[in-house]
DNA sequence: CCCTTCCAGTGGTATGACCACTTTCAACCA
DNA sequence: TGGTTGAAAGTGGTCATACCACTGGAAGGG
């Protein structure tokens, strides 16, 4: 019968996908174990060969295989890049989401810096505080600037030592990283930007040292909404400018 | 001659990709435009059917192609959904992150009920209420009140309003759901439970109406420290009980 | 005019064959 | 005896062809 052929109704690909989700879940599939050969695997579980490889090129489009040429499939930790790919494409389709994956930021932020507060060590306080001079240093150069802003940060939620934190800090830092660098060039002509910035990081940065998680969250979202101010200030201006001399 | 046949050097696979990476960054294809189909694209690629079909797979993947039996393929606006595929598997992996999972869970909650505080309308408020009246109904079953429990914290999230804060949140939700009801098993019998889930979901949803971030934050985060508590005394006293009745 | 039926086009699956790469090991030569 | 070589087996990579299942519209019947 062409029904309950082996445990699944399911049909074709949903089957593979299945199948593997159960293998993972049960711990019968472990990191680094290889796969069977496609020609067992489709065997086994009654599908064709092209179908049960679209689904392993899936799966390892998503990083979760690792297949070789000559050698077999081998099951691997996903990695993040794919989805730094994955915000690239999208952030070409419907660049407004750039604005909503920062409600994503801040609340990773947030979040971490609590945990570093509680979390960190001196090894953890000399990075970051080496990124905050790195900062002072680069306060003229939108392109270096806007790099040693992003990896303060970047540093911070680090030192909260959440796995998972750092993952999905991670999947949209490629977004960031960019923004970081464009909003540097929007208002490094902003009057005060300069002081700003260093007062602003630094005492981020001296909140985490003192261990308080509630002064730090605080003082982070602050920087977040006067970050906001000083973007829109910066349009205001450049739009003024724009009125009275049209042309660049 | 086998090389060079069409434009590029690269052999099968990664053609296909780099077509349509070529495609979507210059704008010739757009949201909506329906793609050749399989076989006009295989044999306009030089690539053959299976080929390009397992290409296809793994952008409708990733979300970039909405592929529907005898219609076609669609170019579709790639949304954040994908992270859900990708955590399932990623958590599969290493089911000992599930606690620090709990740290992105924190994260994105708290920083969505600020966000639901100014943006929440009525219909949000009365969603949200009727899950706590749920809830306040449903605690004696450690089952429909973890479930209760979930949906209420889920819709506190949408209430939000920020599409990429809901998807993380349903990303690691599929590990909270079952988390909610193992807690309630573990706590349901904690002197003292009932009246405090009560008073602190209540809390937290008033806090919201009053439209006031930093106390349905600060509410939020005690709720979650709170249960930690609570986990723990549950922990003590069935290791107690087990010392003076070894059995059930 | 509406409903039914059929058909062409599409994606979904299956089969079998062949190619390219990697590893192994046995045969061969020094 | 020891080292080198190359043949063979197993793997993923590709291809061609055929057929099935679903969709939508056109042609036919009521």
């Amino acid at each position: 019968m062409a029904l309950a052929e082996n445990a699944d109704d399911l049909q074709g690909t949903e089957k593979v996908f299945s199948f593997f989700r159960e293998q993972l879940l049960a711990g019968a599939l472990k990191l680094g174990d290889r796969l069977l050969s496609e020609r067992e695997l489709a065997l086994s579980l009654g599908v064709s060969r092209p179908v049960l490889r679209e689904a392993l090129r899936s799966l390892a489009m998503l990083g979760f295989l690792d297949i070789r040429h000559g050698k077999g499939a081998y099951v691997r930790a996903a990695d993040i890049s794919v989805l730094t790919d994955f915000f690239t494409f999208s952030l070409a389709q419907q660049p407004d989401i750039l604005d909503d994956v920062m409600q994503a930021r801040i609340a990773i932020e947030c979040q971490a810096i609590r945990l570093a507060c509680e979390r960190a060590g001196d090894s953890d306080f000399s990075r970051i505080g080496s990124h905050l001079s790195r900062l002072m240093e680069t306060l003229d150069d939108p392109e270096a600037g806007g790099e040693a802003d992003f990896t303060f940060h970047v540093s911070i939620v680090e030192a909260g030592r959440s796995p998972a934190l750092i993952t999905l800090y991670q999947a949209v830092s490629e977004l960031l990283r960019r923004s970081h660098v464009e909003r540097r060039q929007l208002t490094v002509k902003v009057p005060g930007i300069r002081d700003y910035l260093v007062d602003a990081h630094r005492e981020v940065f001296l909140s985490i040292v003192a261990r308080d998680p509630d002064a730090a969250e605080k003082r982070l979202r602050e920087h977040f909404a006067i970050g906001d101010e000083f973007r829109r200030k910066s349009f205001i201006a450049a739009y003024s400018k724009a009125a009275s001399q049209p042309k660049d």
